[in-house]
Parts: structure tokens; C-alpha cells; sequence
DNA sequence: TTAGCACTCATACTAAAGTATGAATTGTAT
DNA sequence: ATACAATTCATACTTTAGTATGAGTGCTAA
């Protein structure tokens, strides 16, 4: 927020000047009217653009933020977690368990602690639900 | 693809014009030269802010469209698509089976084919690259 | 220091998923 | 008309997933 400010500020004030720098170039006669227009016009066209990627961006965060306040509402441990985010992308349990460098069973009783926890039947059903909950990336 | 051409003609013409316009309007005298610059920084701003939305927008609904042609590219039947679906929203080949009437060995049947179609070993890679083939929603 | 939690692992089991094969039916395009 | 693809179903099988239970280890907060 205080950033937000603070780029709004500088903004204004880089405005401000060239709008000074402008009236002062054309009455000296240095610049063409049409060189000042033209800068001016590419500025804000940026200033336009930037802005509004930035909205949209915040936004689009937003909407794919990971709600780690639900994990840790939820229960999910650490380790519970991991396990989870390697199950939406599809891995099996033995592959789980040679890329986290634990057992085939270690895994499998994380997974079934992920299965009460979200109160799913099936691993395919929890990726659903840590979708719609907003837990892993879509 | 034409109408994105009519945009841009009709813009280049409507700025073509506010430059003569405010050429004109500062020679003789009509209008203060601050006034010209500040219409011109308004208007590309906004030109700014409209044609990256609209550059986003497109970015955001290629991201979210299901590419048929991608289903019909790996010869993925109507079926084995719903059956595809069904999967990724969680159910089991029972409750896949009994939404769409037909015997649970069918519905087998259907995912073998569809997991080979999508070279996938298990039904949540074949999640994962539907996912990633953007022929199911995200 | 000890009670509790997270993590680990094992065994033994049941349930579900996935493979392979064969076959019947139906609509459709040549 | 017939060849073809899609859909359906069954049986028999292997593999993976998931449950239940018990237990050892290490860390941490009361």
C-alpha cells in the first residue's frame, strides 16, 4: 500500500515536470509542437498500459492465490501437503515416495490423512476439493 | 480479426485528427497549450487501458476455451470424452457407471482407451494432461 | 521432562483401478 | 450392402489405491 503511494506520487511528479518541460521547450521554440505531443501521448499511453496490467494482474493473483490459511484450517501438515500437491499432478505412490525419498507405506498413510481431511473418497475427488478450496495451483 | 483492423484504422484516424486539431487550435490562439496536452495524455491513457484489457481478455479466454480440435486431434471419442470428464471431477468407475446408465466395465473400457489416447499411466496423470492440453476446464 | 504432534515404516488386508481379450449391437459412410 | 467405428458388456487377471493397526523416532511447548 505504501508503495502504491509512493509510485503514485512519482508519478504525478514526472508529469508535472513534463508538462513544465514542455511549455518551456515550445516557447524557447527548441522543440516542435508535435515532438512534445507526441512524447507526451507515447507516456501515457505506457503510464495506461502499466496501470492497468497491474489492476488486472492483482486480480488475476487473486484468483489463484493459494489459501494457506484453509491448509493450516484443514489440519494439513507439512508433509500432508506435498503429498497432496503430487497427487494433482498425477503422480503415484510409489513415484510420491521415491521423490520425497520416504516408503511407499509412508505415503500411503499421508495420503489417506489427506482423504479424511478433506473429506474425500478418492485421491482424483481431493484434487477436485483442493481445487475448489483453492489450496493448489489450478 | 477485421474488426481489430477497423479498431485501429478508426484510431489512427482519430488521432491523426486531434493532432491537426490541436495544431490548429494552438496557432491560432483558441486554446492553451496545457489544455491540448492534458486531451492528449487523457486520451492515450485510456487508449492504453482499453487495448491492453482487451489483449488480456484475449490471453484470459484462449486460457479458459476447450480446444476441440486438440479432442479430435487424439481421437478421443464422445464417450471416452464424458467418461474423461467425469474423472476429473472425481468420481470413481462405479458413480461414472451409474451417472451415464451403462455397466461399470464399460466405463473401464472407456478409460483404458482414453489413457492410452492421452499416454497417461493412471487417471490422475490423465487429469493432469487434459489440464495441460486445455481440453477440459481448468 | 514428559505429553503431544509430525513423520516414519511395516504388515495385512479390502477395494478400486487398470489390462487383455473377445464379442454383440448399432449407426453410418462408401 | 457391407465395411467400419463407436458403444456396450463380460470374464479373468494384475496392479495400484486405500484402510486399519501398531510402533519407533525426534522435536517442541507446557
Amino acid at each position: 500500500m505504501k508503495k502504491t503511494i509512493l509510485i503514485f506520487a512519482a508519478l504525478i511528479v514526472a508529469i508535472l515536470s513534463l508538462f513544465q518541460l514542455s511549455k518551456y521547450s515550445v516557447l524557447t521554440g527548441n522543440t516542435a509542437i508535435e515532438t512534445v505531443i507526441a512524447v507526451i501521448a507515447i507516456v501515457f499511453f505506457i503510464v495506461g498500459v502499466i496501470i492497468n496490467k497491474k489492476v488486472l494482474h492483482q486480480q488475476k493473483d487473486l484468483n489463484r492465490e493459494i489459501d494457506h490459511k484453509k491448509i493450516a484450517d484443514l489440519g494439513l501438515s507439512k508433509r500432508e501437503y506435498q503429498v497432496l500437491c503430487e497427487i494433482a499432478s498425477g503422480l503415484s505412490n510409489k513415484e510420491i515416495a521415491d521423490k520425497l525419498f520416504v516408503s511407499e507405506s509412508t505415503i500411503k498413510t499421508h495420503v489417506s490423512n489427506v482423504l479424511v481431511k478433506l473429506d474425500a473418497k478418492r485421491r482424483t475427488q481431493a484434487i477436485q476439493i483442493a481445487k475448489t478450496l483453492q489450496i493448489i495451483p489450478q
